[in-house]
DNA sequence: GCTATGCCGTTTTTT
DNA sequence: ACGGCATAGC
């Protein structure tokens, strides 16, 4: 295959603050510390390196790439596998940054790379050629059809009429639940039964009709030749494992493959790397007191067993802490240590300096807001501190939603990383349907998707045109003749004709081209809609300044299902200012492996850290204390943790005591801080060390119904 | 029967 | 500002 689909990573424009090295981190060059440099220098044995937050893991792992180069390794033969993008990006730059023969080094996510392997290896193996990639929401898309199809779509009861008349209907899972399951059983193999025992007892009942529905959903896609994320994983593994000589020469490919964020990786991504390296040149980089993503799947025990799996195992543990403050450093370590899992290992440094850690105690979520903007701002007029080496780290993206508001208004520029991304807008999605149906006319999800746009078109007549289409092998011009009220009929009909007009258009029409045509027609759906339609506009040019990058719409649809652009508001400014100078908001999550000068973290309360939700569970809360550890050691210097005593957003759950500092941070953690409080004029005054007095719980339904006042704003220590 | 509309309660984290 | 749900309307 001539062109394959673009990477992206590889392909990606390196801007100038990402080559600057940051303020007082080594230098990727010179001295590395005896355990790193055995790391580097380790042979061809499997190699597991336990490495602490801030002990330079990346770092040894680029320099295993130059050693490995320098040992004659063929940078091309060096797989470098991350599980999230942005970590992949930043190792890929290092790699590149270190030494020039690292420049061509293959790496990607995990899924970034099954895709490619599968597009070149896969019709080999009786794969499909032209399958298209569903993101999540598509998955759920489809997921919803298959549940209506089946009869689990009305409010129902269990089947059998001898349930009690009195009991609450018994719900079947919603679409994105059962995804979420049907994601959980693939990447871990495990009975639906056990999981939703696990996760969701109230649903126990369903795991037969999961089952089947599962089945279903499998058929659909099938079917239709669509691969979800899951698939892409999954193919590969089969791929691999499979007999023939398929597998062998997609292992011909590599040398050494190398992996970071090693406790991110779920039970299926293991046995990819089981099956890719058989040879055992493989080298997993991790840390457990890290794992924040059991949700989907990952589990540290792929760390763990990671000497079981793959025979004479060297282990190299990483402890020295090269990036925080001694007070910072203590203070997570203290934040750790009271996990009911025993960590691998104990951080330290030599360094002394440093303040401690704060502890603000803010009255609600304003003054936490008018707090943290005043403080980053002091940090960056007088300590001179750039906006860019500053983050708020927030649980969930929607909780800066008021910082937000008001750095727009004060006219702070920020940059945000997770939270609703582009192509998970609705106008965005629509019109990449119409290109999905192009490239495979059988996409169920993207017909469907399409055909509700019409007006007098519901659920219910979009599946009837879709049956009617699969009878007519997916003609366009099939949506003519459809028994349907008139109202419907004009619009299928020239839906059908503008498909079937840019199916047979003149050929080599590129995507940009395409999508212009596609809006002539989506355009006046989008005015007709919206209100203020004026913004999905400019996001559907963008998107065709996006598209202009791809001469073919295979490369722009795959590039955008596996790397999809950030926030629109993002991709708006991100063209043109490479050089601004912009604050950093992001989830915990995204944060992940990154560093700054300060970081804020705000909702240091109970039912954020952990969240309500997974208070009740075990395991779940031990991951959010991780969180936090997360959120913590990716300062340098200054390190802010905040605490609003009132926080009744009304969009959270009842029924859970907002206000009250989080658990995790105990007594012994608050002695290795400073409490800052806020006076009314907006002062602050620091007070050592003082425990929290003990406060109830406040019951939320209550206060909402008007029977209790809220505690207190000002706390007596 | 099917679609449009208005109201309610709800938001984890990523590929 | 979004999805699910009940109800009104074709």
């Amino acid at each position: 295959m001539a062109s394959l689909p673009p990477d992206g990573l590889h392909l990606r424009t390196l801007r100038p603050r990402d080559l600057a090295p940051a303020p007082d981190r080594a230098p990727e060059g010179p001295a590395l510390n005896a355990a790193q440099a055995a790391a580097a220098a380790h042979g061809d044995g499997p190699l597991l390196i336990v490495a602490g937050a801030g002990s330079g893991k990346t770092r040894t792992l680029v320099h295993r790439v130059a050693a490995l180069v320098d040992r004659g390794v063929a940078p091309e033969r060096i797989l470098l596998l991350t599980f999230t993008r942005r970590a992949a990006q930043e190792m890929l730059d290092r790699a590149e940054r270190l030494a020039g023969a690292a420049r061509r080094v293959h790496g990607g996510t995990f899924h970034g790379i099954a895709h490619r392997i599968l597009r070149r290896f896969g019709p080999a193996a009786g794969l499909p050629r032209d399958f298209s990639i569903m993101d999540a929401s598509d998955a759920a898309d489809l997921m919803g059809i298959a549940r209506t199809a089946l009869g689990y779509g009305e409010p129902t009861r269990r089947r059998g009429a001898d349930e009690e008349p009195t009991g609450p209907a018994r719900r079947f899972p919603r679409a994105e639940t059962c995804l979420t399951l049907y994601s959980r059983q693939v990447n871990t193999d495990r009975p639906v039964y056990d999981l939703l025992e696990e996760g969701w007892p109230h649903f126990a009942e369903w795991a037969g009709d999961l089952e089947q529905l599962f089945v279903d959903y499998v058929r659909r896609k099938t079917d239709a030749n669509l691969l979800d994320y899951d698939d892409l994983l999954l193919s590969l593994a089969l791929l691999l494992e499979q007999g023939g000589d398929v597998g062998d020469r997609i292992r011909a490919e590599y040398d050494h493959v190398l992996v970071d964020e090693y406790q991110d990786t779920n039970p299926l991504q293991a046995r990819i790397l089981r099956a890719l390296c058989p040879h055992g040149r493989l080298t997993v980089v991790g840390d457990d007191a890290q794992s924040i993503y059991a949700f989907r799947g990952a589990t540290i025990h792929n760390i763990m067993q990671f000497p079981a799996q793959f025979a004479d195992t060297t282990i190299i543990t990483l402890e020295q802490n090269y990036r925080s403050s001694a007070p910072i450093l203590h203070t997570s370590n203290t934040l750790i240590s009271r996990a009911t899992i025993r960590y691998t290992k104990q951080l330290w440094t030599d360094r002394t300096d440093g303040e401690l850690p704060w502890l603000v105690t803010v009255r609600d979520e304003r003054e936490q807001t008018r707090f943290i903007v005043d403080r980053l701002l002091e940090l960056h007029e007088t300590e001179g501190v750039p906006l860019r080496e500053i983050a708020v780290l927030v649980r969930a993206g929607y909780l800066s939603a008021d910082l937000e508001v008001e750095l727009a208004n004060r006219r702070i520029p920020y940059e945000k990383w997770g939270g609703l991304k582009f192509l998970e807008a609705a106008h965005i999605k629509d019109v990449l349907a119409f290109l999905r149906l192009l490239e495979n006319p059988q996409d169920e999800v993207s017909w469907f998707r399409l055909l509700r746009l019409l007006p007098g078109v519901g659920d219910r007549t979009a599946r009837t045109a879709i049956e009617t289409l699969a009878a007519h092998a997916w003609q366009p011009l099939a949506l003519t003749g459809l028994r349907v009220s008139t109202r419907a009929a004009a619009g299928l009909t020239a839906l059908g004709a503008l498909l079937e007009g840019l199916r047979t258009a003149p050929r080599a029409a590129v995507p940009s081209e395409e999508i212009q045509l596609v809006r002539r027609f989506y355009d006046r759906v989008l005015m007709e809609t919206y209100d203020d339609p004026q913004p999905r506009l400019a996001d559907l040019d963008q998107l065709t300044v996006i598209a202009s990058g791809y001469a073919t719409r295979t490369e722009l649809l795959a590039a955008l299902a596996l790397e999809p652009p950030a926030a629109t508001q993002d991709l708006a400014v991100g063209a043109d200012d490479e050089d601004t100078d912009a604050l950093i908001i992001s989830t915990v999550h995204s944060a992940k492996g990154r560093e700054w000068d300060a970081v804020f973290v705000p909702w240091t309360v109970d039912g954020v850290y952990p969240m309500a939700r997974s208070a009740n569970q075990d395991e779940a809360v031990e991951e959010e204390r991780r969180l936090l550890y997360v959120a913590m050691t990716r300062a340098r210097h200054h390190l802010c943790l905040v605490h609003p005593l009132q926080s009744f957003p009304t969009r959270m759950s009842a029924d859970y005591s907002y206000g009250q500092l989080s658990r995790f941070l105990d007594d012994g953690v608050r002695r290795t801080m400073q409490r800052v409080t806020l006076g009314p004029d907006g002062s602050l005054s620091a007070a050592p060390l003082a425990p929290l007095p003990p406060r109830p719980p406040v019951d939320l339904r209550a206060l909402l119904r008007g029977r209790v006042g809220l505690p207190a704003p000002d706390d007596p220590r």
